[in-house]
DNA sequence: AACTACATTTCAAACGTTTGAAATAATTGC
DNA sequence: GCAATTATTTCAAACGTTTGAAATGTAGTT
């Protein structure tokens, strides 16, 4: 059933075949690479060994010579969130379009990872950097080295929100929370809550001012109190959400959320204390997670944020970059719109 | 604000450090290893150097030298489903410790670009394999070629199901339907239902298994109405709970089913067509899903699969393979046990 | 037969590191 | 002051590949 294993201790190297076809090493390598100056029949003697003998090419050796690791690194948060997860399909599929490996490192969040990661892929020589930052990285000294050794680094989704100068490929987060809001003001809600993320992650500004400005351009009162924070602990956004519910003469018809586990959190919150008029809310989170068929009291829409076209556009990026069809020194910032999905 | 690129196109490698410092590269090497014959106060000066100078050493260069790669492979069908993701956690976390680092490749259940992984891996001169292989995999000439080469393969999960013999970690999946299925016998159910996945996919049986196992124990008849089963697919995961809950004479009051995702999809079935003891049914199925707190009707417990525990213990013996620890001919099998979590 | 022109193959250096053996320098004992 | 140790540094080969330049081989022309 099995390959009667050959566990020969010579390894198939160029020299290998080289000295059982009785030719050099340059030969066999232009053979394999199929160099015009070698003869046809030389080439097949040389490719049919080759098979034979199951010679794999060394990758060590190819990337020494050629100065290039044929590896995209790639420095995230989490794979547990589906964001990034889903980001890397389009990363991956493209990478392996064009001859890269991609090698995947978790920070959690943290700075200390984050730095131990990026160290870690800049010993490995990575030929390019797609990094989404942790929450708390201020300071980008263990990334920018990349730069210095003129290795390309696209930063996305999570990205230093002071105006760094760097490649950005990023979510339109502030059209999808515009987006958001329109819809739910066209439905003839006047009351429309906002809740936001971690004031520390970047675009929940551009989220917010999304909200605002779709207010603003369709003449609804903007209220303080319609508006509350909240990090990813639940405990957190309960009190966030008793916040924005505590006015009777202010009580929000309708909300939208940073990101739908948030969402569900307060959804079922405002269930669990038989809130009135529960069942008129409306609701719209960022994410459309798959599981939301089987919620009873469904968000009315999702914001899709297309992460696999994000990792694409910061893929095809990196590429162009590692290429140098576009000069590392001329940033370039790429907005990927969402995607308004009503459900039912 | 950033450090002024230096953009040295000299890149700095031992040699150039050598020459910096007036001594021979192998001095430069030497010191920067700690190699006991070097003087203390030499070290020191090549120390500061390369610090000062940003010294990387060339992974390429190393691996070629070492004849190891330090990476270790991981295939896998899909990183949308959290028992892989939470799998890599442990995989990951292992790994870094002991210096390797982890290239992760998606088979998305297709044979042939389980093939292209492999291939691609194998030109990388990965120094381990951990796989959970493709429901289609039926050949496995692509990853017999690595232990071929000497290097060991670890079969996770997902693994062949007729006994070739090779490295395996599973998990313990007749143990946790057992569980499951007595916790429901606990409860004074005499009618349990078995919603079973794909037959192609080797622990289905083992499943089934720990099912009848534990009804056999317990002397509870077993009826083959009471067993159905489905693919991933919506749709068959519908008619087969029709099928289940068919006969009134015999009709299910508890159900233990194959993954979570077709459980909710049951769930919801029977919920939408109004089943008349509807609250009284008490449903349990693998996977522990975050989401299972959103939901209105949860299933009444899950079976926690330790997916960190799996992955941790395949990248352990993968890592003792490589040492030889284990001589890579001796084949083990590991077992991780599941949990039941009760919810509520 | 000698020359050119071309086809094909081989040489040799290079990529950046490691490491045992050899060389050199410094220290000790007598 | 000189051999014998010991400490430290350097040499040189190796890992497996690529590639421009040089060498060789083969025809074709005169």
């Amino acid at each position: 059933m099995r390959l009667e294993k050959m566990m020969n201790n010579t390894p198939v190297t160029l020299k290998f075949l080289a000295e059982k076809l009785k030719m050099s090493v340059s030969t066999v390598s232009k053979a394999l690479n199929n160099y015009p100056t070698i003869n046809e029949y030389t080439k097949q003697r040389v490719q049919e060994m080759a098979r034979d003998l199951h010679f794999t090419p060394n990758k060590s050796a190819i990337n020494l010579k050629e100065k290039k690791s044929h590896i995209i690194g790639i420095i995230l948060p989490n794979l547990l969130d589906h964001f990034f997860t889903r980001s890397i399909y389009g990363v991956e599929q493209f990478a392996t379009q064009n001859g890269y490996n991609v090698i995947i490192s978790q920070s959690h969040d943290d700075l200390e990872k984050e730095i131990q990661s990026a160290n870690m892929l800049l010993r490995s020589r990575v030929d390019g950097l797609i990094v989404a930052i942790s929450k708390h990285t201020q300071d980008f000294a263990h990334l920018d080295q990349f730069e210095n050794m003129g290795i390309p680094v696209v930063y996305y989704t999570r990205n230093p929100s002071f105006n760094l100068s760097c490649h950005k490929v990023l979510g339109n987060t502030f059209q999808g929370c515009y987006q958001a809001t329109k819809f739910l003001i066209d439905r003839r809600h006047k009351k429309i809550a906002y809740l936001g993320g971690p004031k520390m992650i970047n675009f929940t500004h551009d989220r917010f001012n999304g909200y605002i400005n779709a207010l603003k351009d369709n003449q609804i009162p903007f209220s303080s109190e319609l508006v509350a924070y909240t990090d990813f602990d639940k405990e957190n956004t309960i009190s966030a959400i008793k916040n924005l519910f505590a006015n009777p003469e202010n009580m929000p018809t309708a909300l939208v959320a940073f990101k739908e586990p948030i969402l569900f959190d307060a959804i079922k919150y405002l269930r669990s204390i038989n809130h009135p008029n529960f069942d008129k809310i409306e609701c719209i989170g960022f994410g459309n997670t798959s599981f939301i068929s089987y919620l009873d009291s469904p968000p009315i829409a999702s914001i899709e944020e297309n992460p696999e076209s994000v990792g694409e556009n910061a893929i095809k990026l990196l590429i162009q970059l590692i290429n140098k069809e576009i000069d590392i020194q001329h940033y370039q910032k790429i907005m990927v719109d969402c995607k308004l999905i009503v459900h039912g």
